[in-house]
DNA sequence: AACAATACTGATACTGAGTACCATTTGACA
DNA sequence: TGTCAAATGGTACTCAGTATCAGTATTGTT
């Protein structure tokens, strides 16, 4: 379980290196100023005064004024795309599902945690924003069951990697939207635990009654 | 089952009734402009000029152009809503949801099957329409956990509504993304079997495994 | 049937995100 | 060092969405 991405990664071509830096300057301005003055309050203009890049170059590196926002989503879920695809599935799949997504939380930069609270709690604030995470996870979960399909060979109309990959985000979701509740506190270990307690949820939800329950 | 919303309802001031009628051009003209042109080509001009209002009157009666494009699937979840909150719960809460929803299909317009295809087929094609369509999606699985909740007395840190209501909308998107494709042939009935096959394909995913499979 | 009070409409002017285009600069590589 | 490819910055533009206000239609009252 190697670190994927750390800022500073020698080997690469100078050029790369410098996308990538203005990439993670450009991430890191736009959740801090995001958060402070408010999404909608802080123009494209004042965040490329900032960080000294153009808007040209601004939107050759993210699509939308949006997705420099949810950089650390998006981090999370390429890596678990990633290591979906490089892992040998055995067993049961919402399990292993489990098992990779814990895994690549683990692998991720040290201060992922945090950037991933701010993220979550700046979402909360800006309709905009909400609807283009919703987008983002839409998209994961699509690949994510597309890719599963692959995998286990699976023929086209077969709804069960789908509906895997949703209950994948499904538990982390709600997972995540606990342990940000609580400013992740406990750091990186409480949010696995939350992530195994949300797991273990979905099939005692399936069970869930009225008139027994109250 | 009374049938909830029909285009031209008396008993309703002259008022609402104006401006439920320009809602429903506007949402009409703008399915079938969007679908025609493209959603991005279609200007809001060319949109209000068609109905004859104003752009004011379009942004007073949806607060964005891709609100006008999503009607059909709007109209479903507001109904649910209604419907789960003048139900009496009783039994699995899952097979609970999934009664009502269905009733919901049963009693919506006429039309709203082919609307709903059209709708469907219209997100695909542009990014901003599937994103704000996420949006809306996560926005009514909100509101349907806190309902769940609040209507089976559950205490704040309890998961289950929240899961029971990703559950519904998961098994809801995967039957309709499947009877969509077929270009919505056989209409409501085959819709609702394909939303059975939904609800019943969730206990079989989670038990899903590797080997035993291939 | 006339009259407030109130809600809705339309027009205008404005902000700011996102796109298209081109001239300039910078890194890659022989 | 020189040449090619690729990234950058600047300008001008389109169009969604907001704010404001004057005019018009609807309601409920006397």
């Amino acid at each position: 379980m190697a670190s994927v991405s750390s800022a500073a990664d020698r080997s690469l071509p100078l050029r790369e290196r410098k996308k990538l830096r203005t990439r993670r300057a450009l991430a890191d301005a736009a959740l801090r100023m995001f958060t402070e003055k408010g999404f909608d309050a802080t123009t494209l203009e004042e965040l490329v005064d900032e960080v000294e890049v153009s808007k040209s170059t601004f939107f050759r590196t993210f699509p939308a004024k949006e997705a420099a926002a949810i950089e650390a989503e998006v981090e999370l879920w390429s890596a678990n795309l990633t290591a979906l695809r490089d892992h040998t599935l055995s067993g049961v799949i919402l399990t292993e599902m489990k098992d990779i997504l814990c895994g690549v939380v683990t692998g991720l930069d040290a201060d992922w945690p945090d950037r991933y609270v701010a993220t979550r709690r700046l979402v909360l604030t800006a309709p905009t924003l909400m609807a283009y995470a919703a987008h983002h996870r839409a998209d994961i979960q699509q690949q994510t069951g597309d890719l599963l399909a692959d995998k286990l060979n699976l023929p086209l109309g077969d709804l069960r990697p789908q509906v895997l990959a949703e209950l994948t985000t499904t538990a982390w979701t709600i997972a995540a939207r606990a342990w940000v509740r609580t400013g992740g506190q406990g750091g990186r270990q409480s949010l696995l635990e939350s992530v195994e307690h949300a797991f273990q949820t979905i099939p005692a939800s399936l069970e869930l009654s009225a008139q027994t329950e109250r």
